[in-house]
DNA sequence: ACCTGAACACCGTTCAAGT
DNA sequence: ACCTGAACACCGTTCAAGT
């Protein structure tokens, strides 16, 4: 039986996940899967919150940064919709990556890829820190979404209907974007960057203070 | 003793969860707070989760829709701050607020009022809806970190951190805006206004088709 | 000193037994 | 028929006892 670590840890709670939902990372079911004591794994994570920071970070470690080789918006988009992709990939840790910060190694290495996307695009340091927590905000709420709304119930589905029927002119109930699709992830998306065009445009050359 | 009802038992769970936080929301204690056999909140509620949105929405009773009069952007700020402000007053069950569809009679009196101020910026019916859903999401995710950075951890403030110390220039750290502030969430919300703006401008007239 | 596992203090919910 | 509460199948974590 192999030696306990971290990752080997954190492997079995991301496979005990991807294939019995977020319930089933439990501390003693992870160490039932491992083979040991469930008081093993508090050798190596102070508590199951950090063990899920771990786990969380692992389902990141696939999400690649195109690099500064594309126009910022488009390097923009692409992290962010990977970074989607990979938590529907793992809808068991799903959850615990929109609510958490993204402090991991997977995760400073895309915000850093996020941070440099952002100056490109004009902004200042300070502008640049507050649309970070902006984007982090919007696409933990769309992963938050298409979670509950793909795996857990049709409520979500209600809402869009519920919308549609208020007043006004009504929209056909099967042409409206399903909440938490790609469709409607990019649609707030592009809000998003009209929203950071027009901010890096209102004062280009001031980039140091605030 | 007052005979058992849902309001009672919402607000006696509302009640709890404000003085000892999310956790002290179990049925037990609820149970145990109104004097009655915890079995006896299932005769009102089938299960802990409809208790929970039945508590989310009664937390959004005293959020005020300005009405119509103002500006279609004020009324929408105006609504959004306010769900900000009523879930912080409330922060037991802020994250279930931002986890859970707002399919309650509060939650789509609110709803009924950004469809209403998005239909007035001049977006088709479709737009209304999918632009509704971003609201939600981002509301949604920037309460879950209003919440987690002021009643939980001080983690989330490592990110602004971590953030400004990437490449580029520095940014004082002190003047950095705190996640889940006010003004955070003011910023995020003008981002999304610039998208609306620019959404309802690129085609004025087209309304009630895709 | 390190490691184990029994025990503590809880959960949500089911279901059989009582009225 | 309605209601109660014991019981089931779990939790995360502490801590005393073992090696």
């Amino acid at each position: 039986m192999p030696k306990l670590t971290p990752a080997r840890i954190a492997d079995a709670a991301l496979t005990l996940g991807d294939r019995d939902g977020a319930a089933a990372m439990s501390m003693r079911r992870i160490a039932a899967d491992l083979g040991c004591d469930p008081m093993a794994i508090y050798r190596h994570f102070p508590n199951r919150e950090a063990l899920l920071d771990a786990v969380a970070d692992l389902a990141l470690t696939d999400v690649t940064d195109p690099g500064p080789g594309l126009p910022w918006d488009q390097r923009l988009s692409a992290i962010l919709g990977a970074v989607r992709a990979a938590a529907l990939r793992h809808p068991g840790i799903a959850a615990h990556i929109a609510a958490r910060p993204p402090l991991g190694p997977q995760g400073l290495r895309l915000a850093a890829g996020l941070t440099a996307a952002l100056t490109e695009a004009g902004l200042s340091p300070s502008a640049v820190v507050q649309t970070m927590q902006t984007l982090i905000a919007y696409v933990a709420a769309a992963l938050a979404m298409a979670d509950n709304a793909g795996v857990r119930d049709e409520r979500w589905h209600q809402v869009s209907q519920a919308m549609s029927g208020l007043p006004g002119p009504a929209v056909p109930a099967g042409t409206l974007p399903v909440v938490g699709s790609l469709e409607q992830f990019d649609y707030g998306l592009r809000l998003l960057l009209h929203g950071i065009r027009a901010e890096a445009g209102r004062d280009p050359g001031r980039r140091a203070d605030e």
